[in-house]
DNA sequence: AATGAATGAGACTTCATTCAT
DNA sequence: TATGAATGAAGTCTCATTCAT
């Protein structure tokens, strides 16, 4: 019994990971779900077994990324402010490089209303997380916090990130470093 | 004579209108030809006689919006360099609100390399220019330039358009004064 | 009116050299009505002006080249037998390299039923005439002629020009002496 | 498995038979993929489960067609030399009355080079295999063999079948025989 | 006489999904 | 659990033909 249930978690985690990969090189609705299974090493019917359809494959990815994502975010609290705002920068960009093929399907679908529906409940509580992470940095640097500076931050830490997510030698600890500059050095 | 090139111009901006608007909202796959031929008033026969495929199509509304964009892009060289700065900004910001359909489609298809291979020709001339325009720009500020800071800068706004592509009542005017202020104030 | 009436030849004429050439190298099927406007420089309607359909044009190519080749055809009476034999072969293959065209499109398109069926009358008329002079030819060589006897001639000389047709460097001279030798030397 | 590969194997030759008896009487082209289905009584997608395009399914059908004939055109070493060319003649008419479809498939698009060049491979080597034992015949026959006279006995019997392919009615059992006399009867 | 815009049926092909084994 | 045969709707594209100008 346990040995079945390992086999098919293990089966489950490495449809996820095959589909999670196509998806991010060539986008979802370019990737069949033949391909998949083709690249798992499986058979169709085998991958309806675990997931009723595509869009719940998908689902499911997101479910187990955006958890990945909120895992990473844990913010020392330990550090002085700076050191703390430093550090929340450089995880961001090394989870982003990290977990890759996930924030480029993530970015190259955020657009297409008609999918991001089925993940709204998952994608909205990250994002509101994540704001108000950057709106408590923002307040402890001593920023006049107001929620258009934490928009600002946001947009900028997304932009960056969507470049990198665009071309894989973008330099993006680099272009961090400036970030970092950016918001430590005010007066 | 020019009654047939009257009609067909018509017809051709028409039907480019008609596919930037559905190409905008739901996505450039998720769109068929025939919802862009209903939707336009005319038969599926017709768009062919125009476009020869729905990749010619999709060139052809590239074509003119990034010449659009191009010809409203004028820096004001008059102005003392803060001015010059502000100004950009809100004018950037401004055509994108204005042209809000064009920059969605350019930001939800940007991640397809499959699809972007065919526009790289149009695409890649109008990324340098950006660059080298904001390069221009910051050391005119005397910001001491270097390219990683054209990059950031480059991040931030482009980050802020696409949350304003993201959702249109993203406050990207306020947002866009912030950034104004980050960028001006400099001791 | 005169004036009129010899331009319109002239298109009538140059329409119908065009598809000729474009049926010939292309196939009939593979030729589309806007092509051969095209290639003739003349409007899709013009050219409905004259053909009402695509069959129509065929039809009239059809009428004109069997016409042509029958008036080729005029048996010599005046020689010795073998020698018109010799004639008739070699008349008729150099025919075929002069309108070569035109027996393409007869030889690609006369397993297809569907058009053939249109074309009937004419060729109906051309194949018999042809048998006929054969068995008129293979009786003054004194071969007691066998309706089987002309079908065997037939059937090589034909078969003959379909090598000739598919493979222009294809020896179609040299193989017709070959054949009249056979036909010669008889004891 | 096994269950599946039958399913498989009867499916795909269900299917290439079918093709075949429609190419065979309407023509390649006439033919669409939707009628194949209908006409084999199977979904439209199942066809393309088994063959990728209309031109794979035709590949299939002549690989396997012409490997029928390889098969069929073992010489008989033994007899007298004249018994033997009679005996090729005969079969080889046989043979084209047994695969009269696929001969008809076959000669019906030999002109279309668009379609011929996907065949090419298979059919070339067939064609050089068929001269080859035709001048080996006549080299046995005692008549001084040029390459001319192994086109011309080719072209013959090229012709023959034509006609028959042409018309089911056709005597071609009667006209081989008279071409066998003629070869044969040589002084 | 001449143009080419406009039509719509039909062709090939893809793909998510179901189901018997 | 596991397979892949089977389905059919929907997509892109072609083309002969009509008609207003």
């Amino acid at each position: 019994m346990k040995h079945h249930e390992q086999a098919r978690n293990k089966s489950i985690e490495h449809i996820k990971l095959t589909a999670l990969g196509l998806f991010s090189t060539q986008g979802f609705a370019q990737t069949s779900i033949r391909k998949i299974a083709k690249e798992a090493g499986i058979s169709l019917g085998l991958l309806y077994n675990y997931f009723p359809s595509k869009e719940a494959l998908l689902q499911a990815i997101f479910q187990q990324g955006l958890a990945d994502i909120q895992a990473s975010f844990v913010l020392e609290k330990v550090q002085n402010p700076k050191k703390r705002f430093a550090n929340y920068v450089r995880q961001t960009f090394q989870m982003i490089q990290e977990k890759r093929a996930f924030w480029r399907l993530l970015h190259s679908i955020r657009m297409q209303s008609s999918i991001m529906t089925l993940l709204q409940t998952e994608t909205e509580l990250t994002q509101s997380f994540i704001i108000q992470q950057l709106s408590e940095l923002l307040t402890d640097l001593e920023i006049p916090d107001t929620p258009s500076k934490a928009l600002l931050l946001f947009a900028t830490i997304d932009g960056i990130s969507n470049h990198y997510l665009l071309d894989e030698n973008y330099p993006i600890m680099e272009v961090g470093e400036l970030l970092i500059q950016q918001y430590i050095s005010k007066p």
